[in-house]
DNA sequence: CCACTTTAGTTGTCTAGACAAGCTTGGGCA
DNA sequence: TGCCCAAGCTTGTCTAGACAACTAAAGTGG
């Protein structure tokens, strides 16, 4: 049975407690330097790995700085630096209870651009895999995926079959830890994505653009094509 | 034999740095149990809290799930939870090197419609604070900002000469801490909004809808549009 | 066969003390 | 005056042990 009892919150909770709720009241401007682990420690009567604990969390959510030989100091909230939760497509589609189902338009090699190439850490002319796909949601185009990826870091990319899996799926296989780098802007949609959209012309876009790379070694390059009627981008922050 | 080094690295971060690396060469499955603690302890003869304080912050990243009283395992690389950096549109601009210049188009009390009401926990025909700003970039319309502000959350709101700081920096004077959840899609803008951004009807903009809470009270509810082709989005991400 | 109890293994957290490393400041000395 | 250095503060980290909370599996009694 639950007890219902108080269930002791944890000392280091509650370090960390009165210190958000100080400064979200303010208490130290930016920059002022707060109190020491040895004040909270005579504060709240718990040893210095207890504050400790509290303190590391809350710089960690860059509510604090921390200077070692100088001190605690409130932070600037300045850095809106917001968490944007993109899931893999298929997955988010599946969590709202439809069903989804990619059609493979392009899925071969190709000889690198100069450009291209470039961005992927290629010799200009050097093999390419190259896919075109078009993801859908209960039967309505959501997103056409047009994706180059470094033959070395996937070299059976070609034989996947993508009406099984994703891209992004895939690749995460293959490679597990990546950084991405993306942005993110509205534009028209191509002559061909607007065909493979199902879109007018002049239809709004949402357009992602992402290069990816693992260990120094780019991954991949992609660009994904949302109709803007159609799919929205969801986040939360805060400072 | 190793840390011969003067500056020799911190156990903690040579357990986390092992770990790291075995996930990323995929030795572990996702979802497949890890070392304990216990076992962590034993191959690098630390101490237990230096080991838990390794698996916890690997937990905070996301890279491995631990469940009380069963074990660690290894994520599911499922949430793509990326980092999108929002920054204060002044200081962007600013940062860029440009020059930043906003109209004040309106700024005064309104009547909360019924729907407006709902979204700021007010009541139907409460007051409630509105202002229309269009913020330049050289001279250049960049966004048109929509807002509606709770009356409560930040009194003097009305009074401010917002050609001299922005709505996001007043109100992160007034509450330093708060949350936020944003909505952004490709869409059109309205023809007020075509009309301040001097930009044609069918242009793709890119719109940013934020709802702010600070403590469980709704501060302010913002729309943001923005002309696709003068503004973009940038952010990074790693699984 | 089922329901209950025990037990071993796991993570969650705290403690008291220790040493290291970095910064600031004031005293001593030339 | 100007320079160097040692206190004295701060944070960064580790240790060895302890207890609590939780889970799953093994054992036990009806």
């Amino acid at each position: 049975m639950e007890t219902a009892s108080p269930a002791a919150v944890a000392p280091f909770r509650r370090v960390k407690r009165h210190l958000k709720d100080a400064l979200a009241q303010g208490r130290w401007r930016p920059g002022v330097q707060m109190p020491s682990e040895a004040d909270l420690v005579a504060q709240f009567g718990v040893s210095r790995m207890t504050v400790n604990r509290a303190l590391r969390e809350l710089q960690s959510e860059g509510l604090i700085d921390r200077v070692q030989g100088v001190g605690t100091f409130a932070a600037q909230p300045h850095r809106l630096a917001s968490t944007l939760t993109i899931r893999d497509l298929h997955e988010e589609i599946e969590a709202r209870g439809h069903r989804h189902h990619a059609e493979v338009q392009l899925q071969r090699e190709e000889v690198a651009s100069a450009g291209l190439a470039a961005q992927l850490g290629l010799e200009p002319g050097a093999p390419v895999f190259h896919t075109l796909i078009v993801h859908h949601d209960n039967g309505v185009p959501l997103q056409c995926e047009d994706r180059y990826v470094n033959p070395a870091a996937a070299p059976g990319y070609l034989q996947v079959d993508f009406t099984r899996t994703t891209p992004t799926r895939y690749l995460l296989e293959v490679a597990p830890l990546w950084d991405a780098q993306y942005t993110i802007e509205a534009s028209r949609a191509t002559d061909e994505e607007v065909r493979l959209l199902g879109i007018a012309p002049a239809d709004p876009c949402l357009v992602m653009v992402r290069r990816t790379v693992f260990g120094g070694v780019p991954i991949t390059l992609a660009r994904l094509v949302h109709p803007g009627a159609r799919y929205q981008l969801e986040g939360s922050f805060s400072p």
